[in-house]
DNA sequence: TAGATTGTTAATCGATTAACAATC
DNA sequence: TAGATTGTTAATCGATTAACAATC
């Protein structure tokens, strides 16, 4: 009863959220699988699953190892994987579009893209695609009504911040930036995470 | 003397690569600027940012402030950002694709795109793009004649560890691997990160 | 029971922050 | 000199790992 509302850790987060995922690659979900295998499986030690594990409030109990399926159910409640969100994605350049084709055509996700976004109309009628598309002037309104809770911001730099200002003040609680450009919230309890090809590679490049 | 070659850590590479490109906006390279000044530009606190510099071994002087130029370049050489980088992309669906263009049109980089590589034959003969175009199974040749140190990954889960060898056997020292699926380098020394928007959003909307 | 395995505390490690001496 | 500012040590914080008690 004390740490059921905490809140996670990223690190953690990205752990069990691909364990998630791995666990549903299992055939039979009656299957149980010891902690150790589990970190074999996600190249974690056994150790930190466990940690994780008991971190997200579920327990197994001592000597039967973890069931697959009750495991998964625990990691989707806690990672709130259970319902769906919504998301949308605004500028849709190359990058842009690629990113709405990519989504749009992976599977199994509790995610769901509803919207695209571009300031350029024409841009907008030449898109193929099943996603209902808006024109920019629309985010505040269209977030808000569809109740869009994640944006992907794929807009150039010098317009980041004003795409960022508009989806918060509709109403979502991330934001994904893919531009170059750094961006903050204005508004209190909105996270933003960076996500860009060029920052990744030069973090590799330095590390080699 | 000591700290010259100590390996650094991600987030300080993190956080100097981004204030390696903020550094590059000043106009006037002699202005002087102080910790407190570069931590509110990249949201970081003043006593990180003097670590930090002090961690990739400049050294400023008490009481004056930080050169700009002089710190840019000190930043540059220790994260190797002087000596360009020749990077690859493997699988050009449409979000390898969307990432050549999108990287080929992103200037101000010592990352130099050389190559893409695709399975099928016919997909590389309808791309249109200045940058050299293989298909696949020329892969370990092709990364070790022209002396590639990068890998950007986005073909299907399926075949990603055996692209993942062959960009090893090549000689990459680093690959980013935009695939759901997880890979693992048998080669000692090559840096693997995942880049993947479905995971992002995941941490985002766990967090939110 | 004995072996295996989870739950959980303690120890370690690493990164960030606070504090302040050195010095321009 | 006095105020500002860097360099650097010490303190804090958080995450990972080690160890082992609890128990199937």
């Amino acid at each position: 009863m004390e740490h059921l509302n905490k809140k996670l850790s990223v690190p953690l987060i990205e752990r069990m959220g691909y364990l998630y995922s791995v666990l549903g690659q299992f055939r039979d979900g009656d299957t149980r699988v010891t902690s150790t295998e589990l970190g074999r499986l996600t190249g974690n030690s056994a150790t930190t699953i466990r940690k994780d594990i008991h971190g997200i409030g579920y327990n197994g109990s001592i000597g039967t190892r973890y069931s697959v399926t009750d495991l998964r159910t625990a990691i989707g409640k806690r990672l709130s994987f259970t319902e769906e969100k919504r998301a949308c994605i605004v500028g849709l350049g190359t990058l842009g579009s690629a990113l709405l084709t990519h989504f749009s055509t992976t599977p199994e996700t509790e995610l769901r893209l509803v919207a695209g976004f571009d300031s350029k109309v024409n841009r907008l009628e030449t898109i193929q695609t099943s996603i209902e598309l808006f024109p920019a002037y629309r985010i505040e309104e269209v977030v808000a009504t569809k109740r869009i809770s994640l944006a992907v911001i794929a807009v150039p730099p010098a317009v980041a911040q004003g795409v960022v200002d508009r989806c918060c003040n509709g109403g979502v609680a991330g934001i994904l930036n893919c531009s170059t450009a750094q961006v903050t919230a204005q508004r209190e309890g909105v996270t933003i995470r960076s996500f860009d090809l060029i920052s990744e590679l030069r973090i590799l490049s330095a590390r080699a």
